[in-house]
DNA sequence: AACCCCATGTAACGGGTTACATGATTCT
DNA sequence: AGAATCATGTAACCCGTTACATGGGGTT
């Protein structure tokens, strides 16, 4: 259950409502973690009513008014014991190699779009990466040297960064592959 | 819901009973997709019932008896059409990464050994591959040449062995970061 | 005697996904 | 006029996890 620690990490980087929360998971915190709205409404209210959080109401104009969450001293004790627990290191979750393999009892070329889309998602995914990287922690509008924070936020970037290299150069051996048994006939 | 495909795939490569596909999810298969048997025989029956498989019960001498299950018509035709549904480019879901965030207001330094536990799993998982790959694919007893089959099994375990790789280096990178912000004192 | 392997299952719980719902404001 | 953005939610369903249960055979 570490949507509920993702969360109290958030708020800690900087307080906001559900909805915030929501849009940082499509960006920052969610290059490694995914949650919907509906996820986090649902997590932020119970955790409010456990009293890992504080909630401000902040009356806006010209928008609804929003619910400000912010973590609690329970909620910051609740991370801590968090950090200390070990967890699992975590296995893969892999469908597209499910369906590589898969294509041994069909036809691999009709895999090659497929493998191709990935590889177009994952570049845009490094380059929108790269930019990050440079407009936050290397470039030259970002602040040097960086506190410990940055540091840390940069080091799970760079996890990113290498995840997002590392998986392109094997959608490139996947296509090598694809198209080395595909030319040597269906019989082969 | 992909473990229905992943469970095809396993059958078509080998038929087999429930407790025998639990196994191969520890390992083979289960190295991009996990499931434990309780899912297996839940899924299992719920593809018998829709006709996607054929059981035989298997009668054996000193073990209980067995349902070997075997991939029929509709199954195939099932496998058949989700190779050719695009899916979605998966995004991590990277608890560490998570933990590392969350030291910046914990202490950095505690993280060093659970971070070094990872190390130490991922290097023995890609040790597992590297033997793996040895002995069904480069290695003296390996065949040659591969069919296509043997082939996109050796492709996915090639990603297999280059994420443990890309992973342990940024292990290493996480680790020397917490080294350097942890040297330069927690008011830094 | 204790424990692991083979083999199959049930039950309960919790998290994640998808669909639906509301309603004001701002942009094209 | 229509679409997008801000903001919050309910409901239903499925999937995955954990715990519990059974029972024979082999191993230490």
């Amino acid at each position: 259950m570490a949507l509920d620690h993702a969360i109290l990490v958030s708020l800690l980087e900087q307080p906001g409502s559900g909805y915030e929360l929501a849009r940082r998971f499509e960006r920052s915190i969610g290059y490694f973690w995914t949650a919907t709205h509906q996820q986090i409404y649902r997590v932020l209210k119970r955790m409010e009513g456990d009293g890992l959080l504080d909630v401000r109401e902040v009356p806006q104009q010209g928008r609804p008014d929003k619910k400000e969450y912010s973590v609690a001293g329970p909620g910051r004790a609740a991370l801590a014991q968090w950090l200390r627990d070990p967890i699992e290191p975590e296995s893969l979750r892999h469908d597209l190699a499910v369906k590589i393999r898969g294509a041994a009892f069909d036809d691999p070329a009709a895999l090659v779009r497929e493998v191709e889309r990935h590889h177009r998602a994952h570049s845009g995914r490094l380059a929108h990466y790269l930019a990050g990287e440079s407009r936050d922690f290397t470039g030259p509008g970002a602040p040097a040297p960086l506190d410990a924070g940055q540091e840390l936020q940069h080091v799970v970037l760079r996890g990113g960064i290498a995840y997002e290299r590392m998986t392109i150069a094997w959608l490139d051996d996947v296509l090598e592959t694809l198209h080395r048994i595909t030319a040597r006939g269906p019989g082969a």
